[in-house]
RNA sequence: GGAGGGGUUCCCGAGCGGCCAAAGGGGGCAGACUGUAAAUCUGUUGUCGACGACUUCGAUGGUUCGAAUCCAUCUCCCUCCA
């Protein structure tokens, strides 16, 4: 259980093809990763998140611990019964929230005290809680609780931040015991400064754990500053475990982090932004609400194998938008999801054909990165 | 026929002598969104040769230094009584 085969390495970038088994099946990396925060993605069902094969889906320890509670969970046979998926899932440790819910919470050495979003009501997550509540949900892989630093942030912040995420590591390896059914990833944070992210690097990758991944990127640096990271951080990577880019992302950004031996991606950007009308296709991105699609009963994307492009046109999409119907966001989201996840096996027939690089070149210069 | 109320910028609707090109909402147009407090948020929405000018608040005429706001007439709409 837990293990990483690489089946493929492209010549031209490094870029890897690999398989990593789980309890609930085997996910073929590169993978994204849609996420369902509260134990749905948005506006999808389980049934349709398979017929745009979706291998894996992510859930969110914070918001399933406030609501409805990760005991109900456990009891109602964990989260795949619960939600009625039964291929991986990863649930986040609540670290991001910390983050983007910094209004309401303090952090000190033992943890996080925060107030509830929904109702002011006060909470203390830490790792052995975080880890208490992601083995009650039952996820086949579970992230350490870490702390997500804002960007931008002075160095001092940053190491002290960095630090103590190590050592909510180490309790969160310690705390969690059934490390069969569950595989715990450890994250790499650091911010944007190289010495940190090295740092972080090293010492996270020499606590032995099935995954790493990296976070504190996206959160409002320059794309070139991530790509930068990534780049300092690649030589410290352990090659036969999976690398998982947190909260990644844009087309161009999942194109980046491949070619720069990224495994796992996940990002709530293609169900979001479809709710509001923005769609990856492959002539670019496009906003559904625009008056040029006002007469267009030509499909979204001819290139779509997706429910949206195969049956509706622009012009039924947008009309469902300007009437707020809830079929628009639907069938919006259902789009962007499989755009992105047909974009990973693009990339990965550019892998077995040694072409990763040549097939960045090409994108990143089309009409498709608009 | 009698009594009363009202016609405001694309729509609804505030304003009731100067601070009004005119609140607010809707609609329109556009933008943002990256380990989801998001079916959300932001900008913009009379015209132009545009730190200013011009046209606009049912119509016309008047009062006033100044009117969407006051007066007169006309016109259309609504309510009640016959």
């Amino acid at each position: 259980m837990f293990e990483y085969k690489i089946t493929k390495v492209c010549k031209q970038s490094g870029a890897r093809i690999g398989e990593f088994t789980t309890p609930h099946g085997v996910i073929e990396t590169p993978v994204f990763m849609p996420v369902g925060t509260q134990a749905t993605v948005k506006a999808m069902s389980t049934n349709e998140l398979k017929a745009i094969d979706a291998q894996i889906i992510l859930s969110n320890t914070y918001h399933l611990y406030l609501r409805p509670g990760h005991e109900l969970v456990k009891k109602a046979g964990g989260l795949h019964n619960f939600m009625n998926w039964d291929r991986p899932i990863l649930t986040d440790s609540g670290g991001f929230q910390v983050f983007s819910l910094s209004g309401f919470r303090k952090i000190e050495e033992k943890g996080v005290a925060f107030q509830s979003h929904i109702d002011g009501s006060k909470h203390f997550l830490s790792p052995e809680k975080a880890i208490e509540i992601q083995n009650a949900l039952g996820a086949d892989i579970i992230m350490a609780f870490d702390e997500c630093a804002p960007w931008p942030s002075e160095h001092d912040y940053v190491k002290k931040s960095m630090e103590r995420t190590l050592r909510w590591l180490e309790r969160c390896k310690e705390a969690h015991k059934d490390t069969a059914r569950q595989a715990l990833f450890g994250i790499i944070q650091g911010g944007t400064y190289d010495d940190l992210r090295v740092e972080s690097a090293k010492r996270t990758t020499e606590i032995d754990l099935p995954g790493y991944s990296i976070g504190g990127l996206s959160v409002g640096e320059p794309a070139e500053e991530m790509y930068h990271t990534l780049d300092v951080l690649r030589p410290y990577l352990v090659e036969n475990k999976p690398r998982y880019l947190m909260g990644v992302g844009s087309p161009d950004y999942i194109v980046e982090g491949i070619a720069r031996g990224i495994d796992m991606f996940d990002c709530v950007l293609p169900t979001r932004t479809a709710r509001t009308g923005t769609l990856f296709t492959s002539h670019g991105k496009i906003n559904i609400l625009n008056a040029k699609h006002t007469e267009d009963l030509s499909p979204l994307d001819d290139n779509c194998d997706c429910h949206l492009c195969q049956n509706y046109s622009r012009a039924y999409l947008r009309h469902l938008f300007k009437a707020k119907e809830i079929l628009g966001p639907r069938l919006a989201s259902w789009h962007n999801l499989r755009y992105l996840i047909k974009l990973t096996e693009r990339i990965k027939n550019a892998i077995k054909n040694d072409k990763m690089l040549t097939f960045r070149e090409e994108f990143i210069n089309s009409s498709e990165n608009t």
